[in-house]
DNA sequence: ATGCATGAGCT
DNA sequence: GCTCATGCATA
């Protein structure tokens, strides 16, 4: 049930791409279960070859049924638009960038790909837990799955990130572990925790061992938490990146000094960095509505 | 589940 | 100086 309604999450390598929350059908409907799982349609964007244009490309399409289309585009200021070519070291390509476009949304993909295909055989379908190059629908179908019997088994997050340390020897968080789930890590990363997780799940059984839940101590070196003012700080912040995602010097320096978060220069670093890694995956829906009109 | 932060690699 | 993978702290 709920196949066919996903709302998005979306991936791209190089470009820009955000996905939008609420998707769901207004279904009346008692049941609710459960929340609406954002889980969603990816896209890769393969790497900009050389030109170009991708990068600030694309913006949503409205949302069909219920979603009061939210969307936004994300305009590049004037000049630059760089994009960074990463090169797509030959192998596994995988990447189709299928957008889909549900019942409430969209978004969209500036995409190009590569296929998938390895030369070789005709793959068959097959669902092996393959290693090698995992497409958009086998990591989101994985990722369900593996939720899912992570639960039914009475794992919490946590607990499998701390099985795969003692399973090799890279202890994972419960963030990583949740983005996972979730499909909030990149492509790439999450190409690489799959068989990891994919182990876990056919070791599980046999753990029934009092999981040494320690070890992994923690070390000090506490972080700080940036405080920031509600509403203002973030708006205005927001507002910036919707004009520009990728500041220039001068034009960060600017920004900064103007800003309501001027003196917060780490915490804007971060912020910004974040914004761009995660391609923008929270929702824009809230940025058109808190943008301001030209604090830059 | 998510916001802010750190640090390793790259460029 | 930037991107990426990851995590502490906290809502």
């Amino acid at each position: 049930h709920q196949g066919a309604a996903h709302a998005g999450a979306a991936w791209a390598q190089g470009g820009t791409a955000h996905h939008l929350g609420p998707a769901m059908s207004p279904s009346p409907g008692a049941g609710g279960g459960h929340q609406p799982q954002p889980l969603g349609l990816y896209a890769q964007a393969a790497y900009p070859g050389g030109g170009g244009s991708g990068l600030a490309g694309m913006l949503a399409a409205g949302g069909g049924g219920a979603g009061p289309g939210l969307h936004h585009a994300l305009h590049e200021d004037g000049h630059e638009a760089q994009l960074e070519p990463s090169p797509p070291p030959h192998l596994g390509a995988h990447g189709h960038a299928h957008g889909h476009a549900h019942a409430g949304g969209l978004h969209a993909a500036a995409a190009a790909h590569l296929h998938p295909g390895a030369g070789g055989g005709g793959s068959s379908v097959g669902e092996h837990s393959d290693e090698d190059a995992p497409s958009s629908d086998d990591l989101e179908q994985f990722a369900k799955q593996f939720k899912q019997r992570r639960i039914k088994l009475g794992f919490t997050q946590a607990d499998v990130g701390l099985a795969l340390g003692t399973l090799y020897g890279n202890v994972f968080s419960q963030t990583t572990i949740c983005r996972f789930e979730a499909l909030q890590l990149s492509f790439k990363n999450m190409c690489k925790l799959k068989p990891l997780l994919n182990k876990w799940l056919e070791t599980d059984s046999s753990s029934g061992s009092p999981t040494n839940l320690d070890k992994i101590a923690a070390q000090g070196r506490k972080r700080k938490r940036t405080s920031i003012e509600v509403g203002g700080q973030r708006r205005a912040s927001r507002a910036n990146f919707l004009k520009c995602p990728k500041p220039s010097g001068a034009r960060k320096s600017r920004t900064l000094a103007n800003s309501p978060a001027a003196g917060k220069r780490r915490w804007c670093a971060s912020w910004f960095c974040n914004l761009v890694a995660l391609d923008f995956t929270k929702s824009p829906e809230t940025l058109e509505q808190n943008q301001t009109p030209d604090d830059l």
